[in-house]
DNA sequence: CTGTCCGGCTAACGATCATTAGCGACGGTC
DNA sequence: GACCGTCGCTAATGATCGTTAGCCGGACAG
């Protein structure tokens, strides 16, 4: 609390003029980070384009969230267990309703002929944990831009789940 | 510390004349997992085949230490930071000689033309990190095997980088 | 037998840290 | 110009937790 207090200014116990506790403040920045997530998620959907290319850009903005907002992300993915229900259940679910979303898109895929995987369950997990691991290794002064970084991760999974082409 | 006790049915304090410290403890456990980590992964590069066979050893090496040891890769994962110097330095240089045999074969196969990437070093992130993700959801009852498990990851891996013939 | 580690126990200490108590300054409203 | 809500501060409280002190029983060597 000390810390947080000196990053905008304010001793510790001032904190609790604006927060009621510090779970609940964690509580706030992980519903918001969840929000967000799903927002862009749902933009990226709702845009026209082939199962392909909505894989894509739900990849894209799901790494380049990663990557502009890594500590939050980082902080939000280990700290889920020391959240106080009923948040820790509330954001549980709402990481499920993400993971779903990329699960029904891959299944959509795999049906038209366009994606292969002997599992979309796994394929889901897989393309979201390598998006996840960009939270705590991105360095925002580094070579390559979070654009860059997603649009790269964004080939990878395509290629990850393209059908060989006879 | 009383809950690590219970689990060897002693008591906290007792735990103080086998450990000179919690820290140490730490460094202990996760030294031993990065010394494991390499060790499998030197015995699956020393063995013959080509740079794909190679790279699905790794790979399902990978998978199958954080599926088997979800737990102790989870916390290893996590709690880096809380690493007393000079085994935080120590640990961290271990995960980069790690993830360098990763980035070594994979430049090795692109310059065979084997593999196709943008970049090795993203490659190798993406195909650790989606391993390292396994540890924070694997359910050793569930349907999938560390086994099964490690060898769609390892496939996974290998179209991400798979050359596209022709 | 006797001494001596070994490894358990309880009780207490000390540091850290989230939180509360209680005070004062300041800005806007009647 | 008195009132009051907002928001900062310092000081203290209380819980948690890693760790130390100090005690005791039992195995085993001489």
């Amino acid at each position: 609390m000390t810390e947080i207090g000196e990053r905008i200014g304010i001793r510790g116990p001032s904190l609790y003029k604006h927060v009621e506790s510090k779970h609940q403040l964690l509580a706030v920045i992980m519903t918001r980070m969840m929000d967000e997530l799903l927002r862009r998620q749902r933009e990226a959907l709702d845009q026209d384009g082939d199962v392909r290319e909505r894989l894509q850009r739900i990849t894209v903005v799901h790494v380049q969230y990663h990557a502009e907002h890594r500590y939050e992300a980082f902080v939000g993915h280990r700290e889920i267990d020391n959240l106080e229900e009923p948040d820790r259940s509330k954001i549980l679910q709402l990481r499920r309703n993400y993971e779903t979303s990329f699960r029904k898109l891959i299944r959509e895929g795999r049906q038209l002929g366009a994606f292969t995987t002997v599992s979309d369950r796994l394929s889901s997990y897989a393309i979201l944990d390598m998006g996840i691991g960009v939270s705590a290794w991105f360095n925002p002064g580094g070579s390559v831009s979070p654009n860059e970084l997603a649009t790269t991760y964004a080939s990878f999974a395509e290629r990850m789940l393209s059908a060989v082409v006879g």
